[in-house]
DNA sequence: CCAAAAGTGTTGTCCATACACCCATGG
DNA sequence: CCATGGGTGTATGGACAACACTTTTGG
C-alpha cells in the first residue's frame, strides 16, 4: 500500500516468574514509588528475542547465568502515548536465590503475585498491570497442556516440588496420589534418577527426576 | 537503562481464515510470483488493533462489511532485514462470498491451506510462511477449548455446518451423534433458533442455531 | 536403646463421567 | 440420504483407603 511506515520505539519488557515458599512471584526493579517489569529499549540491530534474553540475563545482576531459562513471547501492546510499544516476553525460572538484604534500592526483587494484585501492599506501573496479568494467564494455561511446570523446577526434583508448582500457579490444592499416577503416566514428561532426595522434615524420601523430552502434554492437567 | 531507543518501522499482517468448500482457506493478495497476507505499515498516531481492523475492511475492497469479525493478536515477529518488525494477527470469518471472477490480477483471493503447504501449488512470500502456520495453529489450538468455531459460522448455522468447521480446520472426520451430544451438553455454546433449514441435498432438515454466550468451553472439545 | 507417634511417599480400589462405536427411527 | 435419539463398552480422572519408609519424641 501507499502508506508511509511509520517510526516506532520498540521496548521489550519481560514478566520473569518463579516459586517461592509456596508463592508464584514475578521479578520487578523499584522505580520512583512503585514497579517496573524487567525491559528496556531495543537496541538498533537487535533481535526481540535476544534483546528479552539480554533482560534476563543482565537484569539488574540478579538473575545470573539463566541463559537456558524458558522465554517465550507473550504479546505486543500500544499505550496511549503512541509511537511506543512493548513486546513482551514470558520467563520461568527454577528458585533463585533470595533477594538481596543489602540496601540496594536499585536492585531487582522477588514479590509474590497476590502482592501486586488489586488490594496487595505493592503496585505495579499501570502499563505493565495487563502485561503481568496476562503473562500469569499464559502460565497457568500452559501448565495445563504442556511440560512448562517442569521449568519451575531445579534440575533434580520429587513429584512434591512438581506438584506443589501446579499448586502455587493455579492457587489449588491438587490429589498427592492421582497426581503421581497422572504425571507418570505421561510418556517423557519426567524421568526416574534413581536416587532419593533428603527428607527436609521427616518423612519417607521422595524419588527424584529430572524433565523428560515430552513437551505436551497428551492427555491436558486438567485444573479442578 | 541508559541504551538508545532504536527506532522501528512496524508493519501489521492479518492472517484470515474461512471455510470454503470444506476447505480451511486464507486471504491473499498477489504480489508479483506469489502471495502475501493482507498487510501493511502501521500509520502514524494509529493502533496496532485499528490498524489491523483497517486491513480487514479495506483488504483489497474484498472482505466488506467485516467489522464484527473475530480478530486477535498472534505474535511479533522480526526478520533477517532489521529495523522492521511485523506484528500479526489472525482473523476467522464465516463463508464469504466467491472469488472474483474478473480478471483482477491485483485482487485478494481465497486459498486452500493445502494449496500453500510444502508440496502445493501456490505459494507464499517467505516471510509470511510462518505467520500463517502459527495462524493456523492458534485456530486448531483454540477450537479446542473455546467456542471460536462459531466465528467461521453464519449467524444461523445447523449443527452439521459446525461439525464442518472442526473438521476443515482439524483436517479429521467427526463423529456425528458424539459431536451433537458435545456441542448441546456444553452450556452457552449454542442456542436453538427453533426453526429449520432446508436440506441441501435431501434428508431431514436440520434444526438451527445461533452463537451462545459462552466463550470457553468446559470441559474441551477433545481433537483425536 | 527401644517403642510409639507423626509425617510423607507410594500403591490399590471404587465410582462418576466422557467418549467411541453401533443401532434404530423419522423426515 | 441425513438428522436425531438411544444403548453399551472402554478409558480417564477424582475421591478415598491402605501400606511403606523415615524422623521425632518419650520412656
Amino acid at each position: 500500500m501507499g502508506d508511509a511506515a511509520a517510526s516506532v520505539a520498540v521496548a521489550v519488557d519481560v514478566v520473569v516468574l518463579t516459586i517461592r515458599a509456596a508463592q508464584l512471584s514475578v521479578l520487578v526493579r523499584p522505580a520512583g514509588g512503585h514497579f517496573d517489569l524487567l525491559g528496556g529499549w531495543l537496541r538498533p540491530d537487535e533481535r526481540l528475542d535476544a534483546a528479552a534474553r539480554r533482560r534476563l540475563t543482565t537484569g539488574g545482576g540478579f538473575v545470573g547465568r539463566s541463559s537456558d531459562a524458558h522465554l517465550e513471547q507473550l504479546k505486543t501492546y500500544d499505550f496511549d502515548k503512541r509511537s511506543t510499544i512493548s513486546v513482551a516476553y514470558l520467563s520461568l525460572l527454577p528458585s533463585p536465590p533470595d533477594n538481596p538484604t543489602r540496601h540496594d534500592r536499585r536492585a531487582a526483587r522477588w514479590v509474590p503475585i497476590a502482592c501486586l494484585s488489586p488490594g496487595g501492599d505493592e503496585r505495579l506501573a499501570a502499563d505493565h498491570v495487563p502485561i503481568l496479568a496476562d503473562g500469569v494467564e499464559r502460565a497457568r494455561a500452559k501448565l495445563e497442556y504442556s511440560s512448562l511446570a517442569t521449568a519451575f523446577c531445579a534440575e533434580a526434583f520429587t513429584l512434591a516440588d512438581l506438584r506443589r508448582v501446579y499448586e502455587a500457579v493455579w492457587g489449588v490444592r491438587l490429589d498427592v496420589p492421582n497426581f503421581r499416577r497422572k504425571v507418570l503416566s505421561t510418556p517423557g514428561l519426567v524421568e526416574p534418577l534413581g536416587c532419593r532426595a533428603s527428607p527436609a522434615s521427616g518423612g519417607r524420601p521422595a524419588e527424584l527426576y529430572r524433565r523428560g523430552a515430552a513437551t505436551v502434554l497428551h492427555p491436558a492437567m486438567l485444573r479442578p
